[in-house]
DNA sequence: GTCGCCAGTTAAGCTATCTCAACACTCTTG
DNA sequence: CAAGAGTGTTGAGATAGCTTAACTGGCGAC
């Protein structure tokens, strides 16, 4: 299977995904984006920044003109509210309804919010919507899922949706401790 | 906010993890992993393997003799079966809950496993696992989630999980169609 | 033994992304 | 309108991952 070979060739990387929403970012905040706000927000060199810019407007993302402000085209445009749509809609879901952290929630939102297909965003959306609105079945199962501990007492194939010839959540339980340094749970 | 920059900061790349997934399944494939049944594995050039393999035994997660065969090391191991967990549970979710197609699924899980903390990668197995129980609150929420379709009438970010100044679910919905050539859905 | 084959390595080169240092442009100010 | 302060670009150099081409090491056949 070589479909993680496929990493390489998303639409855009997640530098560009970040660039575009800088963009984005600075023409909402200021009425324009330039290059050097755009090193400042990103946190990037100057030099940095045009060459990317470059890149972008190879790409059809962008309209930059030399020393002039920069444009998200309309693909651009979309493709910045898309990568926002699935940062929000992610974060919301991790913190609201698994209940991990917002520093955690952040960090990941932001790893794989480019990465991850529209189809998926949008029944995350509906499923973290379903959950936080007043219907019966959503504030039942709430109530219920937050008082059930998790339990893997049986480490088979057919009862766990992950173990194999391990436990495999156990390697991520492990893996837990050794993380929370980095991610500052 | 530099946490987009934290990206080219993980423990191991996209690229790494699947060495690393590759390895340990040869491994349990065939009793051993060599340069060329990795290359073979992930469809990638033996020069390639031989230079990630040395950026791999440089970070302590593989070792490796000239000519010989490959072995992970503890941290190596560990790695590859929680990046291995990881997909497993995301695409459990996406697949079982989420509703999204194998296709996609497959293709999602595959790009993010290696970028999903291990506590919410946990937390996703939590709710997997009790959303498939017959616990009765999980049963009656499944039965009411599937029978109602998403609604988002009121775009106001009170209403509406994602709703800003526009609806960012309709970006979504508008996005789902310029990608289903792509992920085949 | 030495020929030939296959596995593995090295070398050189490409793309992406970033950096710093130096140069070029623009604009404001007097 | 020219000096100086910013702003932006270019160029050279780094790292990660990949490729192809050419070379090396180990081993069986005769």
């Amino acid at each position: 299977m070589d479909l993680w070979k496929r990493f390489g060739e998303q639409e855009v990387s997640h530098s560009m995904a970040h660039y575009l929403q800088a963009v984005a970012s600075l023409k909402h905040e200021k009425g324009h984006a330039r290059v050097g706000d755009i090193a400042t927000h990103l946190g990037v060199s100057k030099s940095g920044v045009t060459s990317m810019l470059r890149s972008l407007q190879t790409r059809g993302l962008i309209s930059h003109e030399r020393y002039g402000c920069v444009e998200l085209t309309v693909s651009g445009q979309r493709l910045a509210e898309r990568t926002e749509s699935s940062r929000l809609v992610i974060t919301r879901f991790l913190t609201e309804i698994l209940g991990v952290s917002e520093a955690v929630a952040s960090e990941d939102a932001c790893m794989i919010e480019h990465l991850v297909s529209p189809a998926v965003s949008i029944e995350l959306l509906r499923l973290t919507s379903f959950m936080r609105s007043d219907h019966a079945a959503a504030r039942a199962f709430l109530l219920a899922y937050r008082a059930t501990p998790h339990s893997c007492s049986d480490h088979s194939p057919d009862a766990c949706v992950v173990c194999q010839t391990s436990c495999l959540r156990d390697s991520l339980v492990r893996d837990i401790g050794d993380t929370t340094a980095r991610t500052g749970v």
